[in-house]
DNA sequence: ATTTTTCCTATTTCTTTAATAGGATATGTT
DNA sequence: AACATATCCTATTAAAGAAATAGGAAAAAT
């Protein structure tokens, strides 16, 4: 429970080299390069990406991927959303008819509606731009901090 | 990905119910009367905590189960902890020979590493008894409020 | 024509979770 | 002693989702 996909790791970090690329298409060889995944997979993960419309795609030599909008404007909860788009976090929230009656007295509920809430908060505020620059800085705590108000 | 397992679900709504049972014992049956699961599928819930030594069984008629120690000493991330031993959350975090070289600007781990952190920091501060109150209170969000410090 | 590269569809493998099953052992009650 | 109530123990199966692989079709540049 609560693992983090690899499908969603390394769809983060080709969305950030996408964005380091800037305007040029990246083939999925090159993404290769400076990942250890295999073209397969990482075309398999792309697919995704270019059905939703996050990534523009050119065919033929010369061609690849780029950003389909600027860095700034991706969300890491849009891409959490498109990768893991049949997967529910708490069903019983996101598909109220699996457990409707127990409603708010169900601890389990209460519990992951606020670490949820939480944790979309992050995911809400960031951009793949804040990615490319945390990945620079080594820090991402400071990012986050700027973005989060404390109550 | 990020689904949260029935398991942990569960687990909590069976150490809610001991904690309201206060020092009596419950069995698994009764447990079954309040939940909508099998005797079987409570047992083998159980077992793992009962292994762990967080609660305290009773053989025979009148036997049953009930908490080790006070609800107040139960963290809600001892609770996950026990129900999921050998999931990692972020495996290149929590065992580093999976993906040693990426370290600080691998832009996954970054985001993972404060996701993780604020997900700890709601799961340690919480306990038990918390949840008995706030699945009567029907909200958990003061509680929360009043347990994390803002920066 | 040839090379590069995306596109499409399918299959396999693996891991984990979820759920079930049968019977052994212990304990209180009558 | 017999019986009912419970936990305990060890498997096994089923289902879901994630991870990875495979083969070839279609498009575009040189």
């Amino acid at each position: 429970m609560l693992k983090l996909s690899t499908r969603y790791r390394y769809g983060l970090r080709i969305l950030v080299s996408l964005a380091d690329n800037g305007d040029c298409y990246s083939s999925i060889k090159h993404l290769c390069d400076s990942q250890e995944l295999t073209v397969k997979y990482i075309e398999s993960i792309i697919a995704i990406l270019n059905k939703k419309g996050m990534v523009i795609s050119k065919r033929g030599a010369l061609g690849g991927y780029k950003l389909s909008k600027p860095a700034d404007a991706i969300t890491l909860k849009e891409v959490q959303e498109t990768l893991n788009e049949s997967v529910f976090f708490l069903e019983c929230i996101e598909k109220p008819e699996t457990c409707t009656d127990r409603s708010n007295s169900c601890p389990s509920r209460l519990l992951w509606l606020a670490v949820k809430a939480r944790i979309d908060e992050i995911l809400e505020s960031l951009t793949i731009k804040d990615l490319c620059e945390a990945s620079r800085l080594a820090d991402i705590e400071t990012i986050i901090a700027s973005r989060i108000q404390s109550p």
